[in-house]
DNA sequence: TTTTGAGTTGTTCGA
DNA sequence: GTCGAACAACTCAAA
């Protein structure tokens, strides 16, 4: 009788497709039984719990994950509980002797990998790891002094010269499964989706979770808006960015998949409009390397200076900002967009960001932890990296004499207004030139919008020039 | 070691 | 309306 040969485990992570996943790869090619687990676990030390809505999106993209494992025979195990213990678990019950997973790069994910990898080596078992996730290895891309790169620019100039990202490898056709009894969690016992109040309506009109979805998003980019990309992107109206940062935060497309489609694949597109994107893509890996290297970027200030800054505690304002209530169309357009969505316009990220901390002199910290409580695509390293890149206390940051004016982003980003009409629409029927600043236009025009500024729309909570010179003045605490 | 040039996304002011 | 300079000084990365 032929022996059985045991089983390998396939961790699936931030990696949750099909196509371009190397370790899956590698566990179908085995000849060995395939057991395709995913493990929840919020209990091994440094590990930051979900948000809400990221939760709301891996509760879907795992159902979808599951339907994809399926097509080719597969199934998906769910499990929660310290990932080294229910591993170690799953070993027992079905002599498994290896583990393929795709590498990530968070401080408590890392300790919990190496520790798995050590007990597996101790048994003289196989643990492989693959690189999927980034494209680039962290602490590979060094200075010549041998130091972390702080500066973007110097970053993509080496990434340029010694990063040639690999072409994405296919998906497996067909899954030797493991047929023995391994038991699973009910996705649903994991409480992912809200009940009372379902919050989520608006982000599940907004978004498509899994594979699928994904490459179709990545497909209508490409063909659709990569071509004026570098000029129409900073545009919220029109909206033409590639909305792939939540498929990417869960790894329903990688890296790899993008830079190939886009620069091999796109070669009609103008070149300048594919670089963009291209460093787009780079950004994400810079603050990647940024997290490993200074893996608490959500809770230092990069710059150590900042921590002498002046942070007001002011609970109704970031109320009001947390539900787009501040007065500033621009601004309440934005938040209210993240809240209803899940997911909110780059430009108008920076603009909210910048006036939370700028306006409002509300410490970033609060400003990432609501992000990331709300944002789909809330992503470990990307999040932090650009609240502390816009307060001014983070790597290569934008310095503090920056301040971004709502009322001229809006004129200069939202000419027409579409995006403010869209999502604050008690001004609808304001003409847009008074859009940006309805504190601003005469009495009549208000009256004939509708618009009871203080009743229907609130009047602005802080003063633009005087909130300006504020910040300036507590600026000052970071220097000498 | 010292020097040099540069640094994602802006705003304001005065000519 | 449009343009250029000033905004302040610092740190980074490479020569």
């Amino acid at each position: 009788m032929p022996d059985t040969p045991s089983p390998i485990i396939m961790w699936f992570r931030q990696d949750l497709r099909l196509a371009d996943n190397p370790a899956l790869l590698h566990a179908a090619n085995s000849g060995k039984p395939v057991i395709c687990l995913y493990v929840h676990d919020e209990i091994s030390p440094d590990i930051r719990p979900m948000g809400a809505a990221q939760e709301w999106w891996l509760h879907h993209s795992l159902v979808s994950h599951r339907k994809q494992l399926g097509k080719i025979g597969g199934d998906l195990i769910l499990r929660s509980g310290a990932a080294g213990d229910v591993i170690s678990e799953v070993v027992d019950t079905t002599s498994a002797d290896a583990i393929v997973w795709n590498r990530r790069y968070g401080e408590g994910e890392q300790a919990v990998d190496s520790a798995v990898k050590k007990s597996f080596a101790k048994r003289g078992y196989e643990a492989k790891s693959f690189a999927a996730l980034l494209m680039h290895e962290p602490k590979l891309l060094r200075t010549g002094g041998g130091d972390p790169y702080k500066v973007y620019t110097p970053f993509w100039k080496k990434f340029e010269q010694d990063v040639f990202p690999r072409k994405p490898v296919p998906a497996p056709e067909q899954l030797n499964t493991f047929d023995g009894n391994i038991g699973s969690d009910s996705l649903e016992d994991w409480g992912f989706l809200p009940t009372t109040p379902d919050w989520a309506t608006g982000i599940a009109e907004s978004w498509t979770p899994g594979e699928a979805a994904a490459r179709k998003a990545a497909d209508d980019f490409l063909r659709d808006d990569l071509a004026d990309y570098d000029t129409i992107r900073d545009q919220p109206g029109p909206d033409r960015t590639s909305r792939l940062s939540p498929h990417l935060r869960f790894g329903e497309i990688s890296p790899y998949q993008l830079f190939h489609d886009a620069w091999d694949g796109r070669r009609n597109a103008p070149k300048s409009a594919r670089l963009t994107w291209v460093k787009e893509l780079v950004w994400r890996e810079f603050s990647y390397h940024l997290l490993q290297e200074w893996p608490d970027l959500h809770k230092s200030n990069f710059k150590p200076k900042f921590d002498e800054f002046p942070w007001q505690e002011d609970k109704q304002a970031l109320r009001a900002w947390q539900r787009g209530q501040t007065g500033y169309p621009i601004v309440d357009a934005g938040m209210r967009q993240l809240w209803q969505t899940g997911w909110m316009h780059n430009r108008v990220r920076m603009i909210v960001a910048s006036f939370l901390i700028k306006h409002l002199l509300i410490d970033w910290r609060d400003g990432e932890a609501w992000f990331w409580d709300t944002l789909v695509d809330g992503d470990p390293a990307s999040n932090p990296a650009q609240w502390q890149w816009v307060a001014g206390s983070g790597a290569d940051a934008s310095p503090f004499f920056r301040i971004f004016n709502p009322i001229m982003q809006s004129e200069k980003f939202d000419q027409h207004g579409a995006y403010i009409k869209r999502y604050v629409p008690e001004l609808k029927d304001l003409p847009n030139d008074h859009l940006p600043a309805p504190w601003d236009a005469p009495e009549h025009v208000l009256i004939k919008a509708g618009v009871v500024l203080g009743e229907t729309y609130p009047k602005p909570i802080v003063d633009h020039k005087w909130a300006r010179e504020r910040a300036l003045e507590a600026l000052d605490a970071t220097k000498g």
